[in-house]
DNA sequence: GTCTATAGTGCGATAGAC
DNA sequence: GTCTATCGCACTATAGAC
């Protein structure tokens, strides 16, 4: 047994959500958080940069792999690549997870401060994305235009994921969504 | 003559504008931009909710601009409806603007937290976009898919407009970017 | 217009792991 | 001894409450 418990990163997001979403996420303090198990303010501050980090642990994981995807994608047009890539999501968002997702993004949604956060993430995915598709031969902007695309309608697909009553996977809504938008940028009728 | 100089909400802007740019955000505190024009830090949280906002003023008119377009626009296919309200882009970044655009968005690129808040500022003329395609009669996801595909479109478009060199006007970079959006979404060969 | 809580930083000290 | 996680304290600026 060491002199620290382990995880002490894990432990704070867990206790932060839940704090957050009992308490509230203004009335929490950084020093409840880490009071909450067993550590001090300054110990916080260690592991997130800001209060608002501390929701958004594991994403790194969720952007390697959109960009696993793109690298691992069979050569083809760049919207096949992202669409192919788009499956990480149903890796990263199994069905079983959509409670906490829930609970998560309600608590995203009640907070402007932590809404900026969440889009600045997905943009940087989106970067990473249109870097991936770079290295794969696509030039600029169809690169960082098939990036941003993908990520719309991923962003799209979440929502709908966590709607009430929603029972498809997360998979199956982006096919759906990424259908419509190619539908919508090349109406029938328009050659 | 009132009591107070006129524009002060103005002055502040310009003034944290120039300090953000010579000394840096971080080393700028809102007492010294409040100073600067000769108010107090006070005033200056009156007329801006946060250190941030002060330089995102002016985006009423840049998204009810975006929103009249597509209440103009002719009835027509919905990202040809979007394709209209882009022409608001025109109208809000004539190229005399270029030289302070490029100035401002030197300063959010240095700073995450302006990024954020710019990222915000983004999504919410996207949010006010499917709302006035709503408006207009077309159905979710396409109005949101439509609304969010047309602000990638002006976001890539606004940065190639402030790239060195460049001498096309946001409109017709604007264009570009849409067919390339088209073709991407629609290669050819793919029914 | 003043007063105050909180976010967030800098630096030094300490306690274990190796 | 070095390295790293933690703590404690002092400090400033933000932002909101009164």
């Amino acid at each position: 047994m060491g002199r620290w418990e382990p995880g002490a990163r894990e432990r704070l997001m867990e206790a932060a959500l839940q704090l957050y979403a009992t308490r509230g996420y203004e009335a929490t303090t950084a020093a409840d958080i880490a009071q909450a198990v067993g550590l001090t303010e300054r110990t916080f501050f260690r592991h997130f940069a800001d209060k608002r980090e501390v929701i958004f642990g594991g994403q790194e994981l969720f952007e390697q792999l959109f960009v696993d995807g793109i690298a691992a994608a069979p050569d083809a047009a760049p919207m096949d690549m992202v669409a192919s890539a788009l499956g990480a999501a149903e890796e990263f968002f199994p069905d079983e997870r959509r409670p906490h997702s829930r609970l998560r993004q309600t608590i995203i949604d009640a907070h402007p401060g932590l809404q900026e956060r969440e889009l600045l993430k997905l943009t940087a995915v989106a970067a990473s994305l249109a870097e991936a598709l770079r290295r794969r031969g696509v030039p600029e902007p169809q690169a960082t235009l098939a990036a941003e695309s993908g990520m719309t309608v991923f962003g799209i697909s979440f929502r709908q994921w966590l709607a009430d009553g929603e029972q498809r996977s997360i998979g199956d809504i982006q096919r759906g969504v990424l259908e419509e938008l190619r539908a919508l940028t090349h109406p029938a009728g328009r050659s």
